[in-house]
RNA sequence: GCUACUGUGGCUCAGUUGGUAGAGCAGCUGAUUCGUAAUCAGCAGGUCGCCGGUUCGAGUCCGGCCAGUAGCUCCA
């Protein structure tokens, strides 16, 4: 008999060598059918896998992260097959689950089609049918190429080369008359597929380099509820309707021109939410303890050596020579932040010196990454950079934690923390790197927060915490960032004197809160679907008269709610009403201002509230309170 | 950068087998002065991304370049 531990802590004893398939099936036919996968003591394992010793079992349902990656995973095996079915000549490459599906990629002269990928489906669904068992079994690397060779697939030869480098058994798993190298794990059998859809086809290089043969890349996505496939292509139908290059167009927030790929140009209303976004950011850090500098767009060669960028970054980087000497726009901020530094001694009394900068980067990124405004050639960095002694980190951390949050709050944004660990290839002392990454995680834990751990994901100069927003359709952005770092204070030989009299070495946090400026309005854009909270909106109010008659009247209230700082104008066309309202309506305008006969008569003005409609007339006084309250608070509706 | 696709007036698009460009909206002018998502009429606006080639003739075919779109990390 062995003691198997259950979800909430239950122990129970089964006989030895039960599958954790038998467990569920033992505990409810509900869960049974939902199973996907199991942890074995924290490990992923498959249903099927006998459990010989005590240990914690959990099942685990599409619910959870890896049950939705072995369903998914599973999905692809059936591309797979199927795609051997119908064309035994294409050779398999990899196919694993991704965040919203799964891919795989084939080498084929066949073009993939929407019309081949109909068939494909179709025959997917055969094999759903047939509800074939995945059953797993390993085999020596020598028999592994053998079979896999026999069958012609170079690619998988080519893999399972690599792991017999390493001396492993290989593992695969077979699903009718298709054996397919995979770790897995994989769910029991494929007729629990049976909501999925391939969305695409694309091409993608083996290994992701293209030096490689490209090759013919399916997507698809799989659910175990049809009404859960059809949100999901119902958002991706809402986030295509909400694409910020076509709200920035739409809007007359920002463009991109021939002239300048990836350079965007921020237009009258981009500039007013660009302008009213950083007066917030400036008020919150001035509040934070936060000073601003600004540092040179161009710098010359040595310091660019000196930070390691001429050397590390170059191919990034746009240079030019004056005066026979090589000069680079600035791709960072930080150089120059240290310079500022160094301008005079400090005293371990002026620590931590948090130090502001919007600084106007430029990033030679390739031409086949740009995209809107996420992905552009120059951005603005709401950078900072925090210099402290290594007593004063976690309280830092913590700090610049609370401004994150309020920030994020601000725009109904939520997040999750990922830690970076130290990489392989990093510089500094293992030492100095467990303290900043121990302080890092515990900073987050003591202000009551989750995160998950990306190992060896940090930069070579110290670790770092990550911050992906979820905005209002689910998708998630990287935007804030904190980045301890241990060695340009190295570089630059900063310095700070203690209270000892003595010469010390100061820490440094980089971080940034929107990420740049850019980037961050193009996913609020997204997120807001262009509907700016009235506190942001570029233009805040929209004066209608209802005919040129009222129009004294309607520049009267323009003047009285310009004066009051706000962003407001009158439709002064010779337009019907019906006319007037629907443009502003396009245009997203929060409110607009209904003037004719009886609000000329009695003082008022008839309100429309975005996504309210008509509200009825109240006295310009009345309107104006309720509208600075919702700035004054940055209420989103 | 690489692969595939796309590139027609400010915007959204049409343009048949190659015969020297069309619509709606926006704009301008005039009329209309009108109560909560499009008033009517008229006018103007394009060397069809750029360069070259094939042809009697190219927006339409071919080549090059430029730009855009999708993808190129998520390890069998």
């Amino acid at each position: 008999m062995v003691k198997i531990e259950l979800r909430g802590g239950e122990i129970k004893e089964f006989e030895k060598g039960i599958t954790a398939a038998e467990v569920a099936k033992s505990l409810g036919m509900g869960l049974y059918k939902a199973a996907c996968v199991c942890r074995i003591d924290g490990e992923v394992k498959d249903l099927r896998t006998p459990i010989e010793k005590d240990c914690k079992l959990e099942i685990v349902t599409f619910d959870d992260d890896e049950g939705k990656r072995a369903f998914r995973h599973t999905a692809s095996h059936i591309l797979a097959q199927a795609v051997k079915r119908l064309y035994p000549q294409a050779k398999l490459a990899i196919g694993p689950a991704v965040d919203n599906g799964f891919y795989y990629d084939f080498d084929v002269d066949v073009p993939f089609t929407p019309e081949v990928l109909e068939k494909l489906e179709a025959e997917m669904k055969k094999i759903v049918k047939e509800g074939l068992t995945l059953e797993h079994y390993e085999l020596d690397p020598a028999d592994a190429i053998a079979m896999m060779e026999n069958k012609g697939e170079e690619y998988k030869v080519e893999l399972i080369k690599e792991h017999a480098d390493k001396g492993e058994k290989i593992s695969f798993y077979k699903q009718g008359e298709f054996d397919e190298l995979c770790a897995g794990p994989h769910i029991p059998d494929t007729s629990r597929i049976k909501v999925f859809k391939l969305t695409s086809c694309t091409g993608a290089y083996w290994r992701g380099d293209s030096d490689n043969k490209m090759l013919q890349r399916i997507y698809g996505t799989a659910f175990t509820k049809k009404d859960e496939l059809d949100a999901y292509l119902t958002m991706l139908e809402e986030a295509k309707k909400r694409d910020h290059r076509k709200l920035g167009k739409d809007l007359g927030l920002f463009t991109v021109m021939d002239e300048g790929p990836g350079f965007p140009f921020f237009l009258p209303n981009g500039m007013k939410l660009r302008n009213t976004l950083i007066d917030y950011w400036r008020e919150v850090h001035n509040r934070y303890g936060y000073v601003e500098i600004s540092t040179p767009m161009m710098l010359n060669r040595a310091l660019w050596e000196r930070s390691g960028h001429w050397t590390h970054y170059k191919k990034n980087m746009y240079t030019t020579v004056i005066d026979e000497t090589d000069f680079a726009i600035k791709p960072m901020n930080c150089p120059g932040g240290m310079l500022v530094y160094k301008t005079k001694p400090h005293s371990y009394r002026d620590l931590p010196m948090r130090v502001g900068e919007l600084g106007l980067v430029h990033r030679h990124e390739l031409s086949g990454t740009l995209h809107g405004l996420f992905r552009v050639r120059c951005f603005t960095q709401d950078d900072a950079h925090i210099f402290m002694t290594w007593e004063q980190m976690k309280d830092e951390i913590k700090n610049v934690v609370r401004l994150f949050d309020e920030v994020y709050s601000v725009f109904g944004l939520s997040y999750q923390i990922e830690v970076s660990t130290m990489p392989e290839d990093h510089m500094g002392d293992e030492k100095d790197w467990d303290f900043a990454t121990q302080t890092l995680k515990e900073a987050v834990s003591e202000m009551g927060k989750d995160y998950i751990i990306n190992e060896g994901d940090g930069a070579f100069y110290g670790p770092k915490l990550d911050f992906h927003l979820s905005d209002s359709i689910g998708r998630t952005w990287q935007c804030g960032t904190i980045q301890l770092d241990m060695q340009l204070p190295e570089r630059f030989e900063l310095e700070y004197t203690g209270a000892d009299g003595e010469k010390h070495r100061p820490v440094m946090i980089h971080r940034v809160v929107l990420g740049s400026i850019e980037r961050f309005i193009g996913v609020i854009t997204e997120h807001f679907a262009g509907a700016f909270p009235l506190w942001l909106a570029p233009e805040q109010v929209r004066i209608l008269p209802i005919s040129d008659k009222f129009m004294d009247t309607a520049n009267a209230v323009r003047d009285r709610l310009f004066n009051e700082g706000f962003r407001v104008e009158v439709d002064d066309r010779s337009e019907k009403i019906g006319y007037k309202i629907r443009e502003a309506q396009l245009q997203k305008v929060p409110y607009m201002l209904v003037i004719g006969e009886k609000e000329e008569q009695s003082g008022t003005v008839s309100v429309r509230k975005r996504g309210e409609g008509d509200i009825g007339a109240i006295s310009v006084e009345e309107f104006l309170d309720s509208a600075k309250k919702d700035i004054a608070d940055k209420v989103i509706w």
